[in-house]
DNA sequence: CCGAATCCTTTAGGATACTG
DNA sequence: CAGTATCCTAAAGGATTCGG
């Protein structure tokens, strides 16, 4: 990668919360409440056990989020935010924010563009 | 693509953002002052022209850009930030802030990785 | 000067089968 | 239950050449 002005490190942010499944699972596990690997995959309809376990292990590298076994039989995995991961909670409002106004304008254009076609 | 909760949009907002370019196009624009094709290209060390007018036609599509022709010879053609690319700010801004702690902590950790490696 | 067009490489993401 | 291991596809990114 290149060298950025040290005022853009929001490349850097992006990094960690980027992938297609994250934002997601970080809203999930935003609610506070641990969740065990398959609690986690039904809440995520569509998503294969390979790209949550890819996924929960690069959030885990960062320290957003905790795994915690259950040496036990069957297993229990539990995963949850770390005190660490709960910063980006203001970071993922904003960015949430700006995400619905964005995605209602895009949708208002799209009717405003269907409309003046029929003229 | 998956269905989301409406709580959590923010990969929305990701998806206007997120290009191996865009933070870095996005700071430049952001300073306020329109920039050239070649201007630009020059602040971005190692970019190709087609990644280049890839990302601003992406970022156009979305009118966080805005593209301004020229027409003259030899051709001269201007980017700037939009009115509404500009509430990007405060987002882009929040984002940094995490992302600049987020890099000092990794930073921190490697280096404590390595002291107690010589232990 | 500002691209478009073509072709190629790399990475992200996915399908499927298997295991302690 | 909570994963690995393989193999494969699609998408992002890049190198190079050509053109108004």
């Amino acid at each position: 990668m290149q060298k950025k002005p040290a005022q853009c490190q929001f490349g850097a942010a992006l990094d960690s919360i980027v992938g297609k499944w994250k934002p997601i699972i970080l809203y999930h596990l935003l609610q506070g409440k641990p969740l065990r690997f398959n609690e986690l995959r039904r809440l995520l309809p569509g998503i294969t056990q390979r790209m949550l376990t890819l996924h929960l292990r690069e959030l885990e590298e960062e320290e957003i989020v905790k795994r915690v076994i259950y040496p036990q039989i069957p297993p229990k995995v539990e995963y949850s935010i770390t005190e660490y991961g709960m910063s980006l909670s203001p970071v993922l409002e904003t960015l949430h924010q700006w995400g619905v106004t964005h995605t209602e304008r895009k949708q208002l254009i799209k009717e405003i563009n269907e409309q003046t076609k029929t003229d």
